[in-house]
DNA sequence: TCCGGCACTGAAAGTCATATTCACTATCGG
DNA sequence: CCGATAGTGAATATGACTTTCAGTGCCGGA
């Protein structure tokens, strides 16, 4: 994997990559999550430097960066393949759902837009199995 | 429609209602932008009144709100059916697509996280016709 | 070894889009 | 006319980023 790239990560921002491969694919953090994860490794780090670990990480393509509509902050997991989320509204949270949006589809509706969609992302929203009980 | 009903509404948040209705369905508000057509309208109005407007009609179901990943602000919309939605990512533009996720598609992923899915909301990213020119 | 520079860092301050609080005011059924 | 309830504008608070500032550290070249 990136292993050997990942050397010339600052350290710092390593340790934030750390956090997300160790925990998986298919796991979501906030923002806040990451930074309290980071600090309870390397006490002395600040908030600035996590942050900044998380936009390169994601400048890089190593990370996903999930916007949830509505929730007020973003979740970051692994880089994985492309998949909708599902974002338990009594709970919060966040599971990856594998399905995408067709490839025929998205054509079919870039072409009626006439435009060039890069991205097709889909939310599903609802309880999820324990709070739907 | 809902004139009978919409009568009862105290007069500010109608006034919200009819800069949405007036400019009829596909057409996507900001909250700011709500605001200042309002004020064009009742120079005094301030802009809690328009906030808490909007969160009436959204909570009674005459508009829709709009969580655009990535854009830090929602838009509004005259409520419509369902469809999909396309943000071009240079200029900003919101643009309605007229797409759902099949039903079967949703009941099968349902099924599959085990919970219940209330809504499946589409976004797609990219470029708009004139921006990709 | 010593130096110049640029990358990296933590703390603090800034931004931006909502949300909420507060102290009225208008309205409506009696 | 009255009291309760709903509606109002201004001001303030919130939450999640995002940027600035003033160093610090590390690296390749002289």
């Amino acid at each position: 994997m990136h292993a050997t790239v990942a050397k010339q990560l600052p350290k710092n921002y390593k340790l934030v990559y750390d956090i997300l491969r160790g925990a998986g694919h298919g796991v979501h953090f906030t923002m806040g999550e990451i930074y309290a994860h980071a600090r309870r490794k390397r006490p002395a780090i600040g908030f600035s430097t996590v942050y900044r670990g998380i936009a390169r990480l994601r400048d890089l393509g190593w990370i996903d960066e999930i916007e949830l509509p509505g929730s007020g902050s973003a979740v970051y997991e692994l880089k994985g393949r492309p998949h909708a989320h599902f974002r338990c509204e009594r709970c919060g949270e966040v599971a990856d759902v594998h399905y995408q949006l067709p490839a025929r589809t998205v054509a079919r509706l870039a072409a009626r837009t006439g435009g060039r969609i890069g991205t097709a992302m889909v939310m599903l929203r609802g309880l999820c199995r324990r709070c739907s009980v």
